[in-house]
DNA sequence: GGTGGGTTCTGGTATATACCAGCCGAAGTT
DNA sequence: AACTTCGGCTGGTATATACCAGAACCCACC
């Protein structure tokens, strides 16, 4: 049964045991792992060495942490087609997804030098920024904070900002997103931002972030999401450039 | 000082500090970091406390840790375009960047169901399969593996495969890849593929899985890459689909 | 019918200790 | 010059213990 090696710690030999409890899906999504303690005295291992059994399973992306409540079976993995610049939102009410958005802070900034150069501003140019944490069926998904040109786009902050923003732009100021720039990087996510998520600190995430820019080719949001890496799926088309082609 | 919070834990404290050291540049891309034992006597904490402290870091993406050799500071990160179907090695080589790939292993497989799917043949076909390692400046970058239909590409496997294989499928068979569909989602690394790569076990990574297809929109390759997670970035370009805006 | 306190769950922080296992270089051997 | 061995580095595994802090639930009290 164990012929793989000699000494296979016995944290593995634990987390091969929940493992298996999850794939015969004797829990289901969402479901409550044992606790570290519970599993320690079930095991007959150490409290210390029950919790690296889980965090085995937690960098896997087969098991997430909710800061001092538990450990949770993750649920399906959630695909973002980023390829297709329709946003997260529009797209997945599109799908008929059920989501939230919760409007976390709005405030007026200016442009640092970074998204002075992103959105091809002068530094100090006004912005509206906003941060928005989005849930489905109750369950944190990603964070997002937004940047927009002030100027472009007057008493946005007005608006109910608890919907698509881009639906929104296209609608009350006639501007659409046509493209965009896309960067995708892991990172652990932040103390502000696990709270906010109501997870351990350093929980694994995947940072995206997106540049976006109307039919002149002009940006006029920039956008960073931190999103929850066992959650998060990101398809892409890439098509040949003929440039490099010919 | 730190007024942040009544009780920031010290391990807290201590990542800080080495944060610290790393921003001021004392310590330069790849140099080591103090070892654990080190740091618990230095700041008068246990080796586990000393430990926490540099996952946290780990976690950040900022430090990383080859399995019983040391932690050492995270380069610059490498960027790879998903959006422009050129491979990474042929991206690599064209931006004058050192890229070593090395040969890992061979085999001649059949699909199994989720490849037939993937490439829309039969399970049972007959394919190609490599694992290569990619290197730069002696860094592992990612780990990969590709299937190909072994009919349309007789003995691909008697060609040095440590160069582009999009590169080599064109000159040799006339394939070239036009079109790709990628998926992008973190997941920590097996042990086996930590082994490969010289990390820890459960180092944070990301795997991109890629489809590619020739100019009739048939596909001939499936690839899956496991990049250390610290040095990934990927960016994309989005285009809004006329049909979604009409 | 809510509100305030419990108690009891959960994980989080922290220490001290022990020994194991791979890496590496230096010293000694062939 | 090549090879082996060994000792001292590194992190990896594992235990036992203690107390802290937030979440949840229940119940008594108003």
């Amino acid at each position: 049964m164990q012929s793989i090696s000699p000494h296979r710690p016995r944290f593995q030999q634990v987390a091969d045991r929940l493992r298996a409890l999850i794939a015969a899906g004797e829990l289901g999504e969402h479901s409550a792992l044992p606790s570290e303690r519970g599993i320690a005295e079930k095991y007959g291992i150490s409290r210390m060495t029950a919790r690296r059994a889980l965090e085995a399973l937690e960098s896997e992306g087969l098991v997430y942490n909710e800061d001092r409540r538990g450990r949770f079976v993750s649920p399906r993995r959630l695909n973002y087609d980023v390829s297709n610049m329709v946003s997260f939102a529009a797209d997945a009410q599109a799908r008929g997804m059920d989501l939230e958005i919760e409007l976390i802070t709005v405030k007026e900034t200016a442009a640092d030098a970074e998204l002075a150069e992103k959105l091809s501003v002068d530094a100090g140019e006004p912005l509206h920024e906003y941060t928005r944490l989005f849930r489905s069926n109750g369950y944190a998904i990603f964070l997002e904070t937004e940047c927009v040109i002030a100027r472009r786009f007057p008493d946005l902050l007005d608006h109910d900002l608890r919907q698509s923003t881009t639906r929104l732009l296209e609608r009350h100021y006639g501007t659409s997103a046509r493209t965009g720039d896309i960067v995708i990087r892991m990172r652990g996510v932040r103390a502000e931002e696990a709270a906010l998520m109501g997870l351990a600190i350093s929980h694994p995430g995947i940072e995206l972030e997106q540049v976006i820019r109307d039919g002149a080719g002009s940006p006029f949001c920039f956008g960073r999401q931190i999103w929850r890496g066992e959650l998060a799926e990101f398809s892409a088309r890439a098509i040949v450039n003929p440039e490099n082609a010919g």
